[in-house]
DNA sequence: AAAAGTTAATCAATCGTTTAATTAATTTAA
DNA sequence: TTAAATTAATTAAACGATTGATTAACTTTT
């Protein structure tokens, strides 16, 4: 044989992170059944306690593969050598685009928050969060200092703002998609709706935060 | 008997449908069983069969009593003679208010609509919000017509900064609690942060939307 | 007497998890 | 290199518990 035999499949582990992430966001934790879960990605249902132990387990392996990597991208602008609104306007362009390119994370981990049923899970995600969220503020109060932003914002509502305006379409595009007259859902999450999602955050956020906007 | 005895068990459908709300809005739809609600009702688990018919029902029956009461306000506001500014910011703090006073059916709708499980519901709740949206941004649209507020900005991405400020606040007010260093997560809806949190709204949309600030 | 309301008990279905048996892959020993 | 031994991965079947819903008997109200 001049050709191994190609390895699409991916192994049973990690069809289960892939699937869960999936349906968890799509579905809700409580409404996917181990038994939906382990059809969808195709494997053997005993395969869900012998890699992760249970299925809120299964939830925690995900949170924790993709949590640190939000952090990551927040740490490199932040250390960079950008001006305070450019590194803010960055994060926001950041953001943006990864919840176009794939919400259900966001969705899954916001829904967590909002249910507060299992501490464990709220408590990883809330750390995460917690830390992006310093990274913000510090970029914003690096911002006061310098004399480009205003100080008599509130720096922690204003990133409620940012966060709810991006969630608000994370997590009720349907509400977007009925007000633009779209026929599906999904045609929310397109280019152009992208650019005047970004657009519109620009301009309010740096209208708030800019002395000289 | 000079006195009827008072009446201040209030009746086993009342019971269901003010226990329902609650439960619902604090472990979700699919977490709370019928036994655990009719427990916390203090009435048989039959009774949900004989007046609503089924759980399901029983959350339609939630939403149709209480979505009309949003509409009413905001219908109030618009036909009233304040300028356009006046109105929004009516609006916004009335919406403020609510959530501070009882935020279990904000919650309870905006994750019916995240997670889309019930089409039937969905409808129902997406209906109202529309026409809530619409009001809004005929609000906007007066002002903008009056030259009091910017042609160039994305009227519909305004409201979803409006409504997603305020539900960031509603769904995930753990991250607020974390930010703020409050211990427990409902010292988040206090006199303080509602203060706070209307003067930033006014403040930001405001500087967003009026020409002359 | 009729209707409305309420009860405890029970229904089949599904839940997450576990078991014991079997196959596949890897390591060890000759 | 090969065969045996060991470990890892996977399977179908079953576990007890719980789910939403229903029944038929009973009590209260009209």
């Amino acid at each position: 044989m001049f050709f191994k035999k190609p390895k699409i499949e991916i192994d049973a582990r990690e069809a289960l992170l892939q699937t869960a992430a999936r349906l968890f966001a799509k579905h809700g934790f409580e409404a996917v059944s181990t038994r939906m879960l382990s059809t969808e990605a195709g494997v053997n249902i005993a395969m869900i306690a012998y890699y992760f132990g249970s299925k809120e387990k299964l939830f925690e392996a995900i949170i924790d593969e993709r949590l640190p990597k939000s952090r990551e991208m927040l740490i490199g602008f932040f250390e960079s050598n950008l001006e305070p609104w450019e590194k803010l306007s960055a994060i926001i362009n950041h953001y943006v685009e990864r919840i176009f390119n794939d919400n259900s994370f966001t969705k899954l981990i916001y829904r967590e928050l909002s249910l507060q049923q299992r501490p464990a899970h709220s408590e990883r995600i809330l750390n995460g969060i917690l830390g992006n969220w310093e990274i913000m503020s510090k970029i914003i109060e690096e911002g006061q200092d310098k004399g480009i932003f205003r100080k008599d914002i509130d720096v922690i509502m204003t990133l409620n703002s940012i966060f709810g305006t991006i969630s608000q379409m994370v997590n009720t595009p349907c509400i977007s998609a009925k007000v633009l007259q779209k026929v599906n859902e999904n045609e929310i999450f397109d280019d152009d709706i992208k650019k005047r999602l970004k657009s519109h955050l620009n301009q309010m956020v740096k209208s708030h935060l800019l002395i000289n906007p």
